[in-house]
DNA sequence: ACCTGAACACCGTTCAAGT
DNA sequence: ACCTGAACACCGTTCAAGT
């Protein structure tokens, strides 16, 4: 709150005009995330891809939507935008589909989020010149497809295998 | 720590004695909760719940274990569980969906404990008389099945349907 | 070896008072 | 309507000094 107002040229104080408290002032940060995630139907995959690159673009933006996600605050755009690809795609249990492939797009993020910032700033254990975030995009597009109902991610496959 | 400290009777600075920092604290604290968990050969649906309970069993267990793997402190005692519980099931892959379905129950489980966490000191929006929580485990099964492969989840089926 | 005491540099939040 | 100033009740952490 106090590095917020001071980037406002403002005194602390002055924010709890605008906002009830530090909860409420995240959750319009959340939404303001949530709202820049593409509505497009380009399969589910992509619908996961676009969420979970709506959250990297923000400092802590996963660990921010999934807290405002959990106490019910902020929309609920990110699981309208799975559960309308899963429905395009023709699965079943669209919605508790939608919601676990929400789940695992948080977990995910936030996981894959904090460990690149805890990198950064040099404070994981030293694994030699492995890449933090060796493997990851790989677990990330495994999940999704086994979420995504076990049949094909992509609403729009390559043209030369049709 | 602070709090930590009044409850061994201690100056708070006694601590740091003991632990480098918080998060060193915390890390150890994660450890024993996932030396926790239960390393049957149940299935993976049963491997999944151990973890899910171990971190509903302590105070923000979930969003602390999920931080702590983040951070790459701790043991990867959880993620060995559901690897072993894949392969034991034949799952290919293995290594890369245990990594996946650990992201989903960490996911998962932050999320509901922060819900119930925010729900029990009112701070949700109210919902009527709606059970909070009402779907979430139905979620947490369809993803767990998704994630095991597809195959059977249980390593012992109804013993009636065989 | 283990702890205290005192300090440092922070937090979020409230509220009377200003304009 | 919107902001300031000052305070309140907190934090994690450091470090000399004690025993």
């Amino acid at each position: 709150m106090r590095r917020i107002a001071a980037r406002l040229d403002v005194q602390p104080s002055a924010l709890y005009w605008h906002f009830a408290n530090k909860q409420e002032l995240l959750a319009e940060l959340a939404d303001r995330i949530t709202a820049s995630i593409p509505r497009g139907s380009n399969g589910v995959l992509a619908a996961a891809r676009g969420i979970r690159d709506a959250l990297f673009s923000y400092r802590d933006g996963a660990e921010l939507v999934l807290s405002t996600y959990a106490l019910q605050l902020g929309s609920s755009h990110a699981q309208a935008v799975l559960t309308e690809a899963l429905r395009a795609q023709g699965a079943t249990e669209a919605d508790d589909r939608g919601a676990a492939l929400l789940h695992f797009v948080l977990g995910h993020a936030t996981l894959v989020q904090q460990r690149m910032h805890a990198d950064s700033h040099g404070a994981l254990p030293d694994a030699g010149e492995a890449d933090v975030t060796a493997g990851l995009d790989r677990v990330f597009d495994l999940g999704v497809a086994a979420l995504a109902g076990g049949l094909s991610t992509s609403a729009t496959p390559p043209r030369a295998r049709a």
